[in-house]
DNA sequence: AGACTCACG
DNA sequence: ACGTACGTGAGTCTC
């Protein structure tokens, strides 16, 4: 049993401060009334700095602005578990955390990406072999669920204080971990410091015209209902367009269309644009079943989700940038998901409209050119490949050239756009069936166009060669910067399984490597930028590219800034270039010129 | 809860 | 004989 003290009286209060002014470094964290930083309010607060002991300090005024000077002194060494929650939950309250040095959310996700949860309790059983109170012991189960805010401060004081407590044991087991497995760079010099900036992008959100994009999901609406009407007709029978298994049957039962060539899923005949397409032609419903899907898709995600999204508080729109989700090193972004917003097209073009600067501000978005195949040719130290982008044009009429040994003059579109293919599917460990398919030529032509890709970019070659062995040598591979990645499918007895790892294990230190070089980029640029123009703002990432809202006047200078951060983020073997566009809104931009 | 489909890099 | 490119998140239907 740990002592957890509760600081309920302002003597006790004093003392507590005292002592923690004075210690080097401690675990804290923060209970709240729920999980949107915006909405919840804060009810305590625990703290741990030495095994066996806890501090519980019950702040629902103000009580947490005595701690001020010690969350703010950077000297001061913050723990804890996802910090970046706590970070906000603070800044709500007036308090600009500093000096975040050690964070067990992060530490496993390191350790091991592929775990999908990092639940501190999980982790304290895995790492401590010890249970501590779940949640649900104090708020009760999902149906009648109370909140944190019901829940009595003596009860939460043993939960919060043994947790903290918790946290503070395994940051020295997990510290050690990361130093055995040489993760403690990434953790350090990339995680650690972005953490606090992400926390600043979700507090400052974007802002959004929601009335534009509440007009066109009126317009969808009824050319929705046109093109049904159609389809209806065709069909001769009313059903649930947005049903897959009512569309296959209207589609190859009722109607007989020939479903020769077409794909299946695990129920049956799929109906999925890909599979659609090939039956262009064949029926005149079809093309209306396509419009109907991509029309009804950017309604319901976009043109009325993002509305929805919009916090009564700000009046914007704060994502979770999620730093502990993915198995490659790169962030996602959820509730609502900023990166996957539509592009190139007549709908993509008004939902990106939508994402506006405010009065005095423009939006700069700048996007690294080609950066995973960059890191290809500088990890596989590739000659060819290298001079192909030190030449400085385009890298896919480069390679067409190269690998037919033509001049760049005579490179057709055709060839371009296979060289195209190949390029970018070397980054996932195409095989030539895959290539023949998505650059739609023969299986025999594929297989010929790879051995001439691979005589050409020979360094390439055998890259990946060596990633694979590396693969199987060790069950991981890794970035430029050590981020792992552990496979234990590479060892499965069924051939298809090792392939699907195989190219897991190719794509992984490439798409990998280019998240570690973002995320240093986004660090600098968060450290500069206040220098370079104080009311601008970094407000997205999307894996190559990132997002500003930047003050008119200093539009240039903040371009200038992020394009040479960007592109001196690290030191690759080969230039990284990023391009940068300013515009009113993030749909209309137009290219920056040095 | 899982399948399907589809939006992005 | 077949399926074949990596990584995500969300809306909708179905059970």
């Amino acid at each position: 049993m740990i002592k957890i003290e509760t600081i309920d009286n302002q003597k006790k209060l004093d003392i507590f401060v005292k002592k923690l002014a004075h210690e080097r470094a401690f675990v804290f964290n923060t209970e709240t009334t729920g999980l949107d930083p915006f909405t919840i309010k804060l009810l305590g607060v625990s703290f741990c700095f030495e095994d066996g002991e806890a501090y519980y300090l019950p702040c629902p005024k103000s009580e947490i602005l005595n701690l001020k000077l010690i969350f703010e002194n950077p000297k001061i060494k913050k723990y804890g578990h996802d910090l970046k929650y706590d970070f906000e939950v603070l800044y709500e309250n007036g308090i600009k955390l500093s000096g975040i040095d050690f964070d067990t959310m992060l530490a496993a996700y390191l350790l091991n990406p592929g775990a999908r949860n990092y639940k501190l309790d999980d982790l304290v059983l895995a790492k401590l072999g010890e249970k501590i109170i779940p949640i649900e012991k104090l708020t009760g189960e999902s149906r009648k669920k109370i909140s944190l805010g019901e829940v009595s401060a003596e009860k939460i004081a043993a939960y919060s204080g043994e947790r903290s407590e918790a946290t503070w044991r395994l940051v020295g087991i997990l510290r050690g971990e990361l130093r055995e497995t040489g993760l403690e760079k990434v953790f350090e010099k990339i995680e650690i410091p972005l953490a606090p900036v992400l926390a600043k992008m979700e507090i400052d959100g974007v802002k959004i015209d929601a009335a534009l994009l509440l007009k066109y999901a009126d317009r969808a609406e009824k050319r929705l209902a046109e093109i049904s009407k159609k389809i209806f007709k065709l069909s001769k029978e009313k059903f649930n367009l947005d049903s897959p298994i009512q569309l296959r049957q209207v589609l190859f039962e009722k109607m007989k269309i020939s479903t020769a060539g077409l794909g299946r899923g695990k129920t049956g005949i799929s109906t999925a644009a890909e599979e659609l397409l090939k039956l262009k032609g064949a029926h005149p419903v079809i093309d209306l079943i396509l419009e109907y899907r991509e029309l009804s898709k950017l309604r319901s995600t976009y043109l009325l989700a993002l509305p929805k999204m919009v916090s009564p508080v700000t009046g914007r729109i704060h994502t979770s940038f999620n730093q502990a989700v993915t198995v490659t090193g790169r962030l996602s972004s959820s509730s609502p998901n900023l990166q996957n917003i539509p592009v190139g097209g007549e709908i993509a073009e008004v939902i990106r409209r939508a994402f506006v600067a405010p009065r005095g501000f423009k939006i700069l978005a700048a996007d690294y050119s080609h950066i995973d195949l960059r890191v290809v040719a500088s990890l596989a130290d590739d000659k060819n490949m290298i001079k192909a982008f030190r030449a400085g044009t385009d890298i896919h009429r480069e390679t067409a050239s190269q690998i037919w040994g033509i001049p760049l003059k005579k490179v057709t579109p055709e060839i371009r756009g296979a060289a195209k293919t190949i390029n970018f599917g070397v980054t996932y460990g195409m095989g030539p069936r895959a290539l023949a398919l998505s650059a739609g030529i023969t299986l025999e032509e594929a297989k010929q166009f790879i051995a001439k890709y691979f005589t050409v970019y020979d360094g390439v070659r055998n890259f990946l060669e060596e990633t694979r062995q590396k693969a199987r040598d060790q069950g991981y591979v890794e970035t430029l910067f050590g981020r792992r990645r552990y496979l234990p499918e590479i060892y499965s007895p069924v051939p298809q399984i090792v392939a699907e790892a195989e190219r897991m294990a190719i794509n992984m230190p490439v798409q990998g490597t280019a998240a570690d070089i973002i995320k240093i980029a986004m660090v600098k640029i968060a450290a500069g930028l206040p220098k370079i123009s104080p009311s601008s703002k970094m407000i997205l990432q999307v894996h190559d590219e990132l997002v500003f809202e930047v003050a008119e006047r200093e539009a240039e200078k903040v371009a200038q800034f992020v394009r040479k951060t960007m592109e001196g983020a690290v030191k690759l073997k080969v230039p990284l270039v990023a391009a940068v566009e300013i515009g009113e809104n993030w749909g209309e931009m137009e290219k920056y010129k040095i």
